[in-house]
DNA sequence: GGTAAAGTTGACCATTCGGTCAATTCAGGT
DNA sequence: ACCTGAATTGACCGAATGGTCAACTTTACC
């Protein structure tokens, strides 16, 4: 009658300490935030009904409201771990190699997170749509200074001609818009491929032509000084 | 009492032939379809509520459904008029005169689409997002075939060394994605460049940039032998 | 200006929604 | 075996939802 509602599994820290068993409530809590992810990615916050994710997850509607104190805070759960995912992919763009291989590297990184999460991607795809309510101080804030971060890289690039001359924002919002594509406009992609394993057909032919694409369109060059950089 | 419900404006025939005022209906009718637009977009389907689209519209709730027996006969009507944009704009890729201004071209008006129209696109997204449970048949009918069609002038391209050898449905995947992101995740956007007037910086910048990278990706050029050609 | 249909409105209804709760079961510690 | 708190469940509540309706006002035509 005290540890309900609140934002940490019950006893989770003896439970770390002792063991490292996922636990009952934990367990409990992923299954609702990834059938969460389910629903929401498809019917978005409001569309989205608190029973239908009990149902997917397999409980009862009540079991939902125990671990997480309404839908909202669920929400707001379920579009943090989606935001982590989005900046992990983010977070290393190999400025120090050269152009074309950094940039190759990171839209296939990020097409394999659309590949790996589709639902995390229309999740997020919905809540900008929607005009972004939840996230838009992290839009304005973290994601604005990581793109003027890795403008200036860019810009760099430009300068030494091995970069289109192309607004680095823009740049993203290209390569974001293509990997992205391939999740979120499944159902048109599939229905007009007519593909009989999505995963399968559509994946590795956008990882290899429109990456090409992108890399060209991009203009990007090989550093000719550089050789080769890690992750 | 008889014309309630209908899919037609009451009297509308007689109106017609006797002047060509809107009349008081069909303008109702509109502002209804041009608010439940923008409701919908932003809410998806089952997020949508009547009485919003209702007070967008600037009358009772009753009224909205005077004019369309059902939220869902509404949502039927509104996203056909959106399907009837996305294939106006598809219409006319100008095959016969040279690829780069051809694609140049299409582009181009696919981007005015999501300038002057971006609450059709949005709501475009949230319908394939959430599956496409509305327009799936028409999507894998006829939109499939249009670009089976084009696909085959892209591939004649292609043989001739005009267009870089990518299969023609993803260059069309890589076109909307690009075209549309810029109406479909607006708040993004607009939340990274910090852009004061959205319409104005943004689709300036897009419109140059943007379009030349898509033309460089997909690898067209000039076909030497061709001047202009229509609309 | 009379009349009949079109259009408008707010009250109303049945259902569904998010959320609460008391009763019960389950699991672990002693 | 017993106890304690976590976990489960279905019944339940008030609010909100899509949709209906009857009364009323406006409009167009004679």
């Amino acid at each position: 009658m005290e540890a309900r509602h609140a934002n940490e599994p019950a006893r989770l820290d003896r439970i770390e300490t002792i063991t490292s068993n996922p636990g009952v409530g934990e367990r409990q809590r992923e299954r609702i935030i990834r059938a969460a992810t389910v629903v929401f990615s498809r019917k978005g916050y409001d569309g989205a009904r608190v029973e239908a994710i009990a149902r997917k997850a397999g409980m009862p509607k009540g079991n939902v409201l125990y671990y997480f104190k309404s839908k909202k805070a669920l929400y707001r759960v379920v579009i943090k771990q989606v935001l982590s995912l989005w900046l992990e992919a983010l977070g290393n763009v190999a400025v120090d190699g050269n152009p074309e291989a950094a940039i190759r590297q990171y839209v296939n990184r990020k097409l394999a997170l659309s590949r790996n999460h589709p639902e995390a991607s229309r999740l997020f795809a919905m809540e900008v749509i929607s005009g972004a309510p939840i996230i838009n101080d992290h839009l304005s804030g973290e994601l604005r200074r990581w793109v003027e971060e890795k403008g200036r890289v860019f810009k760099k690039w430009q300068e030494e001609g091995l970069m289109a001359k192309i607004d680095p924002a823009h740049a993203f919002f290209m390569i974001w818009a293509v990997t992205q594509t391939y999740a979120d406009f499944e159902a048109q992609i599939q229905a007009v491929t007519g593909a009989k394993d999505y995963d399968q057909e559509i994946y590795s032919d956008a990882a290899g032509e429109v990456v090409d694409a992108l890399v060209r369109g991009l203009g990007l060059k090989r550093d000719q000084g550089s050789s080769l950089q890690s992750t």
